[in-house]
RNA sequence: GGUCCCGUAGCUCAGCUGGAUAGAGCAGCAGCCUUCUAAGCUGUUGGUCACAGGUUCGAAUCCUGUCGGGAUCGCCA
């Protein structure tokens, strides 16, 4: 039981009979709500306020009506009018019972609402690549994804998780040869990792996993076809690293989705490129270069673009690259319209403050590929600054000292990270400070909470041992 | 130069789909504390909501511009 949802249904009817010239969607800009101030009473209401423009009426003469119409109701005891027209509405005690009764009959459900009318809704989150572990840097966007879906799950929506794995681009090349040389050293070979390479400690084991599979076999056999096996082989094991680091924060996806299934002849990307030709959304030229940028680093050339000017975006962009492989974004196309072609007409993706200058293109890519039946909603998560007793905490480019998602929640706990993580805006960054999450003051919100928490249920305690008739 | 985010109390930040006197925690000040965990409780000081215009019954909130801080800008993903 809502009171502000009931009130605010009551008061339409009262306007509604009162006002019968007043339209539905003048009526539905009325808000009930408690008043900043708890003494102008437990309902405030702006209804006279928001319809006295359509009626060309006073706001307290309408406020008045208003008024007088619910003086004789049994859940009201007192009707004031206050300030400009708010309409304050003090309540019987009774309702207030029937609305305990409810949060007691409904438990965990209390509060849940059926807003999303069971709307399908895929919520692409973290997406990190698949070269190693999680870093520090997504802990913030999937602790915040994961948040936002068990939201939207609870207010009624269909939520689809999803991940997308970037294991199609040149750094998954890099990454299959880093493992070979960890197979090479796990053979006895002594190596040495080129710069470029991934020289975590992480890869160690694949390739031992990779000698016991095929013994030196892979050194015997073709460089491609050795290659193409360590590659499904370091894939996968890369993602079960991820899918670990992400358990350890209690996020989980639904949804694992293959950028490399995309390419192909036969893949989504050539389907999705004929397809945008066909609507006259693709055509060949060039790009202005982009202010600030030497004119020297620029190579004027003739290339296949999108109209992404069409839906908003500030430029065309890309499709395919000069040595005729596809963008990253030409792929991101075909994904998104996978996507809708699933069924999914809302998606919303969080993605770091790193992708900000992504966004608008990806707005259009969902507008052009669902010709503007789905929307899609990108929340940017900004940068977290690491701080270690007030100092920002120096990260060297050396794997060895480069912070892990891993690192951050065996040193501070998942609750707590997650905690801090959300107690900040998305969109605005933020510091987060190893040593004060840690600390039992009340500088820290972390123990701020988990102090209230110790504090209620002692209450309980001291309630079981005092008045055990009470049931606690 | 373009685009996006931020600018609110001494500090860290809420509030921003326009609404009544702009809020919280910390810090400060005054008092309380033989009773639920003293990291406690009560009270209180403190603000040109960066700046300038505009929109209207009404602007921290919407629009335009300026200033300051951050992110980002084809052939990386």
């Amino acid at each position: 039981m809502d009171v502000f949802a009931l009130f605010a249904a009551r008061i339409s009817d009262a306007l509604k009979v009162l006002y019968p010239q007043l339209t539905d969607d003048v009526v539905a800009r009325l808000v009930v709500e408690p008043p900043r101030d708890p003494a102008h009473g437990d309902l405030s209401t702006n209804a006279a306020m928001v319809v006295c423009k359509s009626l060309g009426m006073k706001p307290r003469d309408v406020a008045t009506a208003i008024a007088a119409h619910f003086s004789d109701n049994a859940d009201v005891d007192a009707v004031e009018i206050a300030g400009p027209g708010f309409i304050n509405f003090r309540l019987a005690a009774s309702v207030w019972h029937k609305v305990l009764r409810s949060v007691i009959e409904q438990g965990d459900d209390y509060g849940k609402s059926d807003i999303g009318q069971g709307d399908a809704v895929n919520i692409e989150y973290v997406s990190a690549n698949p070269t190693g572990p999680m870093h520090v840097g997504h802990t913030r966007g999937a602790v915040f994804g994961d948040t936002l879906a068990a939201l939207m799950a609870y207010s009624g929506y269909a939520v689809t998780r999803e991940y997308y794995i970037n294991d199609a681009g040149s750094q998954i090349n890099t990454l299959a040869a880093s493992t070979l040389l960890r197979y090479r050293e796990a053979l006895g070979d002594t190596i040495e990792i080129p710069t470029g390479f991934y020289p975590g400690d992480y890869l160690v084991p694949v390739g031992e996993a990779l000698k016991s599979e095929f013994g030196d076999g892979l050194l015997h056999m073709p460089e491609d076809q050795a290659i193409a096996l360590v590659k499904e082989r370091v894939l996968a094991a890369m993602l079960e690293l991820i899918k670990a680091d992400l358990a350890l924060l209690g996020v989980h996806h639904d949804v694992f989705f293959s950028e490399r299934a995309l390419h192909g002849p036969e893949g989504d990307i050539a389907n999705t490129l004929s397809w945008l030709r066909d609507q006259g959304m693709v055509y060949e030229g060039r790009l202005e270069p982009p202010k600030g940028k030497a004119p020297d680093e620029w190579e004027d050339r003739e290339q296949t673009l999108f109209r992404a000017t069409d839906y908003g975006d500030d430029v065309d962009r890309p499709l395919v690259k000069s040595d005729g492989s596809y963008t990253y974004f030409a792929a991101d196309i075909a994904y998104h319209r996978n996507k809708f072609l699933r069924g999914f007409t809302h998606m919303i993706n969080v993605l770091g403050a790193d992708h900000s200058g992504y966004v608008k293109r990806l707005e259009a890519a969902v507008k052009a590929v669902s010709l503007q039946a789905a929307d899609m909603d990108v929340r940017i998560c900004q940068l977290v600054r690491l701080m270690k007793n007030g100092e920002p905490f120096k990260m060297s480019k050396r794997s060895g000292d480069l912070v892990t998602l891993a690192d951050v929640v065996d040193e501070v706990g998942a609750d707590a990270t997650r905690f801090m993580l959300l107690f900040r805006r998305n969109d605005a960054a933020m510091d987060f400070d190893f040593a004060l999450v840690k600390e039992q003051t009340k500088d820290n919100p972390v123990f701020y909470v988990q102090y209230a928490h110790a504090r209620t249920y002692s209450i309980f305690r001291n309630a079981a041992k005092e008045l055990p008739e009470s049931g606690y």
